[in-house]
DNA sequence: TTCTATATGATAATGACTATCATTACTATT
DNA sequence: AATAGTAATGATAGTCATTATCATATAGAA
């Protein structure tokens, strides 16, 4: 059984607090910054075990991989190339049209990931 | 200048003869079998070459670049995860909820990447 | 308390890719 | 054809995120 320590609970507590999207060490980095230094093999282990539980969702941009909270509703990302903001959005109607395209080339679908890349209001 | 060498030129033949999505070992390894061997460390810079001059394109899935015809219009990809096959589509209406979507995010949108993951026919 | 299973953390290993550097191949010019 | 200058090549070392190893710590169950 895999259990919920301590050290996977401020993990998890961390990551619901905000709606960041974490990488692995920069979550190890706050961490010892709020005192509460945990081994980066640790920080990756609980990650996995968290997510393995459902209770984190993750998705893979570029080398690495991101966590945020598992309780918000299926949603994709934009990010913006010059500072790196990401920001979420959901729209049904490329969602139905995945399951056309799926449908259509004799897949069941089981997952995707749609990534837009762009500039922010901010940047540009 | 950047050089269309024999390697490179071999390399881009190979691309181009087939729809195939090529990884870069896979790719060193065709040639080998080839008679036509070239350093690991040259295939990768010739990936490269060839992709800053638009004459091969890529998309990074998972942990490692694929590399395709340059000669084919915008498409996205359907991966199968049983047995790897990618097949490509395309989809205006996705495309054009692309734009909208990155225009109501304040975005100026400079590009996307998409992959439907499911299983093919075959595999079901 | 003792047993047992899992977690932890320091560190080594992995794997895709890039950097280094000595050598080679091209290209343009004498 | 010989020379010089520039870029390419390939063996290999390095990088970086992530995973594996393994000795030790910990937390529940009995
Ligand atoms: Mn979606
Ligand atoms: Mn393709
Ligand atoms: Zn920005
Ligand atoms: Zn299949």
């Amino acid at each position: 059984m895999i259990k919920l320590t301590q050290h996977r609970q401020v993990i998890l507590d961390l990551i619901n607090e905000s709606n960041h999207h974490w990488e692995a060490e920069e979550l190890a980095r706050t961490l010892a910054e709020r005192d509460h230094p945990i081994g980066i093999a640790t920080v990756y282990r609980g990650l996995a075990a968290l997510e393995a539980q459902g209770l984190i969702s993750s998705f893979q941009l570029a080398d690495r991989k991101r966590y945020e909270r598992a309780s918000k509703a299926h949603h994709d990302h934009l990010i913006c190339t010059e500072c790196g903001t990401i920001e979420e959005f959901s729209n049904d109607r490329i969602e139905q049209q995945q399951d056309l395209v799926a449908k259509e080339n004799g897949f069941s679908i089981t997952g995707h990931q749609l990534v837009i890349f762009g500039v922010c209001r901010k940047c540009s």
